[in-house]
RNA sequence: GGGCUCGUAGCUCAGUCAGGCAGAGCGUCUGGCUUUUAACCAGACGGCCUAGGGUUCAAAUCCCUACGAGCCCGCCA
C-alpha cells in the first residue's frame, strides 16, 4: 500500500508530463470579465499557478500569462445589469461603460477586483488584455492566415463540431464604426498589404477596419491563434471546452493546419459546485465572488481548496458551516510538526504571499468575537487571557475581521449567539436551585469591586463548598442547611447562559462574564431569579 | 443523441496514473483537561472500496459490461 508520503501531487504529475516535451514552457489562462469573477473562475488560475510553480521547482524555464478576454462582446443584459445596457449588447467589453462609473470600462470594472485577488492569492502572471493585444498587432499574422484559409477553417469546424458555418461566416469579426458592435458585421473583403478588412453591418453601415484592433477573431480561432502568437504550451480550461467537438478539439486542428503550431498540453478541470445550488455561473447569479471569500478566509485556505483536489474532480463548496471544516483542516495541516512530503507539497502549493498566521483557531475566534461583541480591544484582552501569542496584533485583527465578516455573511443561525438585551423567555425553565443560585450570585457580585474572569469562575465553583458565602446564601434562600445544597456546576453554568444568552451553553464562562458590564450582570441575574412566566 | 467525470466509513474526501495489510478529517461515543463550549488532549466505534465478469501469485487500483450521480456539447470556467 502506498503511504501519503509516496503520493505525487497532481501538479507535479502534470509538470513531469509536460517536461517530457521540453524545458521551456508558457502556462496560459484566460477568463472573460463579463461579470463578477467568482470562486469557480479561481480554479483556472490556481490550477495554472500550481503547475507553473511545479515547473519552476523542477528547474524548467517557465512563464505564466493571464489573458483577460476584454474584446469579447457583451452577450446580453445580465440579471445584475441595468436595462440601459441593452444598447451595449454586442460591443466589446472594453468599449462598454463601467457599471459603477469609476473604471475605464465594463471589463476593467470586473477585472480590477480579480487582479487584486490574484495578488493576494500569490498568483502573479503577466497580465494581458485582449483588446490591447489586438491593437498592438500581436494577432495580425494570425488574422491574415485565418482570412486566407477561411474555407479550410470552416471545413475543420464542420468536420469536428458538426456545425456548418454559414456562407457569410468569417473567422474575423470587425467592429462596426457606427454602432460599435462586433457580432453584427459581415466581412466583404480584405487587403493583406494594407492590413485592412471591409465589412457591412446590420445597422446599414459599411466600412473598412484595421486588422490591428479593428475587430477580433471568433473564439474558436482566437484560441489557437493565441497559442501560436504567445507560444502557449500548457493551458488549463473548463470542461465546457473539453467536450467532443468542442473548442479544444477544433483548436488542435486549426493550430496545426492553419498556424502550424502544436496545441498546448491540456489540463481539463471540473466545476466548483456551490452547496446544493449547482454549478456557479455568472449569468444565473449563483455566484460567490473571490473578493467576498477573501473577506472571510485567508487566501491560503482558498488555494488549499483547489490544490488538494485533482482538477478533474468536482469540488463542493459551501461558505456556511462546511467552510469551517475547510479552515480547520488547513490549520491542522499547517500546524503539523513534521509533515510528510505530500503534506509539505500541499502546503507549498497553497502558500500565498505576505500572509500572517496566528495560533488562534478560526473556530475559537468565532466564540471570542461574539463574546466580545466584535470589539477589537475586548477581543485582544480575551485572546491574551486565553494564553495566545499576541505579538502580531495585525494578524489577529485580520483573523477577527474575517470571522466578523463570516458571521455576518455566511454563518448559520446556530453558530451565532448574542447577549440578549432583555431577559430571555427561556428563563422560565430555570429550576428552584438555579434561581437561588442566580439570586445569590447577583448579590455577591454586586458587593464586590472589579472581578476578573478567574474571580467569576471561582465564585461559581464555590457552590461546591459547604462553607462558602455562595452556598450559605443559596441555603438561606431555599430554607435548608448548607449541607443540603448539592449544586452541580454544570447546572449553574446553564443558568448563567440561559439568563444572558437564552441558550444552554456558551463561551467559557469566566472571561465571558468578565467581558460584560458588572451592573448589567447583577441586574440580569436578579431578574432571571425572580422571573415568573 | 454524442461526450467527459465521478461512485471508497454517517458526511467530505485521500489512495487508482505506477496492482502488494482499507486510510484521513469531520460527526458520533467514551474518557481526560479539579473550566462548563462548536476549544484542547487521548481512545473507541464505523467498510461487500456501487454491482457483475475478466487479467494476475496478488485488484479499491488494470480491462470489459451494467447501474447510479453530476456535468458539458450556444464563446458562461
Amino acid at each position: 500500500m502506498k503511504r501519503m508520503a509516496d503520493i505525487t501531487h497532481w501538479a507535479d504529475v502534470v509538470a513531469d508530463e509536460v517536461l517530457a516535451k521540453g524545458r521551456k514552457h508558457l502556462v496560459a489562462t484566460g477568463i472573460t470579465p463579463s461579470g463578477h469573477i467568482h470562486i469557480g473562475n479561481m480554479r483556472e488560475v490556481v490550477t495554472a499557478d500550481a503547475v507553473y510553480r511545479a515547473l519552476l521547482d523542477k528547474g524548467a524555464q517557465a512563464e505564466f500569462v493571464y489573458i483577460a478576454d476584454t474584446y469579447d462582446p457583451l452577450r446580453k443584459v445580465y440579471p445584475f445589469l441595468d436595462e440601459s445596457y441593452a444598447e451595449h449588447v454586442g460591443k466589446p467589453l472594453s468599449d462598454v461603460p463601467c457599471p459603477c462609473g469609476k473604471h475605464q470600462s465594463y471589463s476593467e470594472h470586473y477585472l480590477e477586483p480579480f487582479l487584486i485577488a490574484l495578488e493576494r492569492l500569490g498568483i502573479r502572471p503577466t497580465v494581458y488584455r485582449a483588446d490591447e493585444l489586438y491593437k498592438q498587432g500581436v494577432y495580425t499574422d494570425a488574422i491574415k492566415k485565418a482570412l486566407v484559409k477561411r474555407d479550410e477553417i470552416a471545413a475543420i469546424l464542420k468536420n469536428v463540431s458538426g456545425k456548418t458555418p454559414s456562407d457569410t461566416w468569417c473567422p474575423f469579426n470587425p467592429i462596426c464604426s457606427a454602432c460599435g458592435k462586433i457580432n453584427t458585421t459581415i466581412v466583404t473583403g480584405f487587403d493583406l498589404d494594407a492590413e485592412t478588412v471591409d465589412y457591412t453591418c446590420s445597422c446599414a453601415n459599411s466600412g473598412t477596419v484595421s486588422m490591428n484592433g479593428g475587430g477580433k477573431l471568433t473564439w474558436r480561432v482566437d484560441w489557437p491563434a493565441r497559442w501560436k502568437a504567445l507560444g502557449v504550451t500548457v493551458e488549463p480550461y473548463g470542461k465546457d471546452h473539453a467536450s467532443k467537438g468542442g473548442s479544444y478539439d477544433t483548436g488542435v486542428l486549426i493550430a496545426k493546419e492553419v498556424f502550424g503550431y502544436d496545441a498546448p498540453f491540456p489540463i481539463v478541470y471540473e466545476w466548483i459546485m456551490l452547496g446544493n445550488e449547482g454549478a456557479m455561473s455568472s449569468s444565473s447569479g449563483v455566484v460567490v465572488s473571490i473578493s467576498d471569500m477573501l473577506k472571510v478566509v485567508p487566501p491560503e485556505v482558498l488555494r488549499y481548496l483547489i490544490i488538494r483536489t485533482k482538477p478533474e474532480k468536482h469540488i463542493k463548496f459551501d461558505p456556511s458551516q462546511p467552510l469551517l471544516n475547510l479552515v480547520d483542516e488547513f490549520e491542522r495541516l499547517h500546524s503539523i510538526d513534521s509533515p510528510g512530503s505530500y503534506e509539505k507539497r500541499i502546503l507549498e502549493l497553497s502558500h500565498a504571499v505576505g500572509i500572517c498566521h496566528t495560533d488562534i483557531p478560526f473556530k475559537h475566534m468565532i466564540t471570542i468575537y461574539q463574546a466580545a461583541g466584535g470589539d477589537f480591544g475586548k477581543i485582544m484582552r480575551i485572546v491574551k487571557r486565553a494564553g495566545y501569542d499576541t505579538t502580531n496584533e495585525r494578524c489577529i485583527k485580520e483573523l477577527a475581521d474575517n470571522v466578523g465578516n463570516w458571521l455576518e455573511m455566511y454563518a448559520p443561525a446556530f453558530a451565532k449567539f448574542s447577549v440578549k438585551s432583555e431577559l430571555p423567555v427561556q428563563a422560565a425553565s430555570l429550576s428552584e436551585l438555579q434561581r437561588a443560585f442566580l439570586a445569590s450570585f447577583s448579590k455577591l457580585i454586586s458587593q464586590r469591586a472589579e472581578m476578573s474572569g478567574e474571580d467569576y469562575h471561582n465564585l461559581v465553583y464555590s457552590a461546591k463548598e459547604q462553607d462558602s458565602e455562595l452556598t450559605g446564601e443559596m441555603a438561606q434562600l431555599l430554607g435548608v442547611g448548607p449541607e443540603q445544597i448539592q449544586a452541580d456546576p454544570k447546572e449553574l453554568f446553564k443558568a448563567v447562559y440561559t439568563a444572558v444568552l437564552g441558550q444552554q451553553s456558551g463561551p467559557k464562562a469566566g472571561w465571558f462574564l468578565s467581558s460584560l458590564e458588572k451592573d448589567f450582570l447583577v441586574e440580569r441575574f436578579r431578574k432571571a431569579s425572580e422571573y415568573q412566566p
